[in-house]
DNA sequence: CCATAATTCATACGTTCGTTTTAATCATAG
DNA sequence: CTATGATTAAAACGAACGTATGAATTATGG
């Protein structure tokens, strides 16, 4: 048991300064110096490690994401294993999927506020092969949590709540990268007042934000005199 | 007469190129090499004309946010003068601010689709210079809004309205960012569907599920009910 | 205890980056 | 036409990048 200390140790003091300054300067904003030296381990550990910068972003997400796509999938299957064939509440599904990542955000061993600050920039983030690894690591539970909402919400087109869905996405990734990061709109109050409870407030917030806008009206287009969609 | 067509040219030729390639690649990720190769020009001849990268990127919003945030001042003024002291819509202040944005994406000649993208990426964009020239870029149009909004929802807290105005923004910027860049959610029907009339159906899908969200049920807060959890 | 594998280390490689320099070319005014 | 200032062009700068190398160091198994 004692061997393996300095390997882990090593990797692991690397995963967590490459997740803390790719949160905060990108993923080309930050080099490998940078990196190894918050880490105190040599450059080459990295390479070593990991094999490359691209292998190391994506061990970085993979550590925390694992976990939570798994968590999400259970809640899943649990509600709807207690709805016993019942259309689930919208949201139940928004907060098995929304709520788990924001809770996540109060556990320091999963990466805490950090993870989740990176995790809202990155959907974003310009680099191509980040945005192609996240959508194959998304991918079994983004398609899981759709089905659940076209089923807990038979009167919406499907076209509608998967937009919806995206917009969802938006509001809550650029909540969570903007809480003490970005601050084009607050930029007065928010930071005193919810420095402490940030996340506390921040949920429930979110949730009624995004609950309203997935159950808002159906929007009207303009030129709609044909028949409907779907 | 003909003297200033060739410089008006060159500076044109760079920001349209450095507009494409920063939104289709990042800051960070795109060169002076690749935007001088792409627009035809020189290499020196951004530094010559803007003095550095950074100053050429801060030209290229510069270039259509003035237009675009005069466009929402006017407008809002418009709508304040013609509710003659009466309190506005929120669906209203919404669109003077969400949809101006989104329609400037069919105006080719403001940046069209292109400006739109890079706008709703760089709003979570890494490098600190750029978050901190946009929020002074937005402050004042920001704070006319925010104090619109303030006013046709007396009954919401303020610190609720700015929230809900961050979670709006978020929405919008990822719904632009992602019509067909990221598709961490769609990867199947939107592509093809909306692929033409792609704005004319964003605008409004956008604008019901924005104001779906500002309207929402306010949310309740663990610590103010009596009970602690369920 | 020693052979061997695993890990760390210092160092260097080849590229690419943003910027600068100096000379050539252009347009215009006197 | 020529003087002058503005623009473009080619080339090079030093710095920083991600990665690779080979030796030194450490831990492990027989």
């Amino acid at each position: 048991m004692v061997e393996a200390v300095r390997l882990i140790d090593t990797r692991e003091r690397i995963l967590d300064s490459a997740e803390r300054l790719f949160m905060a300067h990108g993923y080309d904003g930050t080099s490998m110096r940078q990196i190894t030296g918050e880490a105190g381990v040599n450059l080459a550990a990295v390479n070593y490690h990991f094999g490359s910068k691209e292998s190391l972003i994506q061990e970085v997400f993979r550590r925390r994401l694992d976990w939570l796509n798994e968590e999400r999938m259970r809640i899943l299957n649990e509600l709807e294993s207690e709805a016993d064939g019942k259309a689930l509440k919208p949201s139940q599904i928004v907060d098995g999927f929304f709520g788990t990542m924001l809770r996540m955000a109060g556990d320091e061993n999963r990466g805490g506020i950090t993870f989740l600050r990176l995790m809202g920039r990155t959907l974003t983030e310009p680099s191509e092969f980040i945005r192609a690894f996240l959508a194959h690591e998304y991918k079994v539970v983004l398609d899981r949590y759709k089905e659940a909402l076209f089923q807990a919400l038979p009167d919406v087109p499907k076209a509608e709540i998967v937009w919806r869905f995206h917009f969802m996405l938006g509001a809550t990734s650029y909540a969570i990268a903007g809480t003490d990061a970005l601050r084009l709109v607050t930029d007065w109050q928010i930071e005193k007042e919810d420095s402490v409870d940030r996340l506390d407030r921040l949920l429930p917030r979110l949730m009624s934000f995004l609950l309203g806008g997935l159950r808002a009206q159906l929007p009207q287009f303009p030129e709609e005199a044909a028949s409907d969609g779907e």
